[in-house]
DNA sequence: CGTCTCCTTGAATTAGATCAATATGTGTGG
DNA sequence: CCACACATATTGATCTAATTCAAGGAGACG
């Protein structure tokens, strides 16, 4: 249960539905497939034929430093769709944060996204927007937010993506957040220990925060 | 000289060149403008009605932090083109980095690129994904790059982007390049004089670098 | 030749990293 | 259920890279 990753291989059938976008909803088929945490979705390099939503658990996408560090671009959760590339490698690696499942959509041969049909293009389109939107707001925090402007913005987003407005479950360990915002896990843990002490959040298990004062975490940034 | 915004309001035709892709070339048409140095071409919240290409001069674009603090997500040379948003109104504004020429393509009323004809969306959309891919590198760099690694990073990308491998034309300055990589113009300044000292770079004046050991550059990253 | 802006350099400070030591889980097998 | 091992987190004590504060220089331009 810990090392494999299993291939449910059940053909289904599922929408791909992206709420975050305006754009029409596209129905797509393709594998089913369990990946469980830690494990390798694909890699940098690798050749680029799918692209995934994920139907249970979380995904990260990240790049790497030659000294081995690590820079992660997004968490995915479930109903997000990532793995989408300019180019037929992949630039970012993919792996499961959780035990999660995802759907696989096949692109058929060696054809890119703009040769798929127009609607298709349309709807890739907005959603390529989305994440360069998203992108540039990950690098306005990584170039001039300090820690705690950082993870006040990773918290609000979390519980903006979760369902809870103000209880905000952690699905990634210290590291991965660290990684996402280009700090440390002491810088991390001690960031969250001093907002504890404050009483902006509370931290009833490692992996729950607790927004206590919404306010102060949002004054933070903007 | 120093303060209007000249609007030469010549109608006239060009190819809105993207060397970068490999998609097919598109023809434009629009007013040419001219901005001086450190004139808005756009803010934040502006609506979104046109297109940009640079003819001469340099572009930035950038962000705000409350506080005042600046992040430059990337700088237009001749030939690139800017002022894609996925929302009706800029995330980004743009300004002149230098006097400079641009050629507007104004989009047809409150249509968005994706109500715009096939092969332009086509076209854009492999556009939205070559900057998406830049945003991602940019992250990796402001995320886990040391103020030498960033600046190598920067000084290669500008050679690159340049026509001598070696010569580095700076069009922007100290505090521009500092805002992009997310230092101090301090640190930026001394870096530099340190690269010089230890023989890597040369900086015959204070906006033109000569690589002296790109090797040296680009072990810094990977 | 003075003024203004941009750049460089130095000294002091500090936020965050690093190094090191617990602590808190979390799962396993007895 | 407990005892152990192993993962992950927290906390403390330094250290350091980069920032901040503070002068000076070097060009550009009238």
């Amino acid at each position: 249960m810990s090392t494999s990753v299993a291939n449910a291989a059940r053909s289904g059938s599922a929408g791909f539905s992206m709420p975050w976008l305006e754009s029409a909803e596209i129905t797509l088929s393709g594998p089913v497939l369990n990946f469980v945490a830690e494990r390798r979705i694909f890699a940098e390099g690798d050749e680029a034929r799918s692209y995934y939503k994920v139907i249970s658990g979380v995904v990260r996408t990240c790049q790497f430093l030659s000294d081995g560090r690590r820079q992660i671009d997004a968490f995915y959760l479930p109903g997000d769709v990532f793995g989408f590339e300019p180019r037929p490698t992949h630039r970012l690696s993919a792996e499961a944060v959780s035990n999660c499942t995802v759907i696989a959509y096949r692109r058929r041969g060696p054809d890119t996204i703009s040769a798929g049909d127009d609607r298709m293009v349309r709807h890739f389109f907005s959603y390529a927007m989305a994440c360069l939107e998203q992108s540039r707001l990950h690098c306005l925090l990584l170039g001039r937010g300090s820690a705690a402007q950082k993870i006040a913005a990773f918290l609000l987003e979390m519980a903006d993506r979760g369902d809870a407005p103000t209880i905000v479950d952690l699905p990634m360990s210290r590291q991965d957040v660290a990684d996402y915002l280009g700090l440390t896990i002491e810088t991390v843990s001690r960031t969250l220990s001093q907002m504890e002490r404050d009483g902006t959040i509370a931290l009833p298990t490692t992996r729950k925060v607790i927004l206590r004062q919404r306010r102060v975490l949002e004054d933070l940034n903007a």
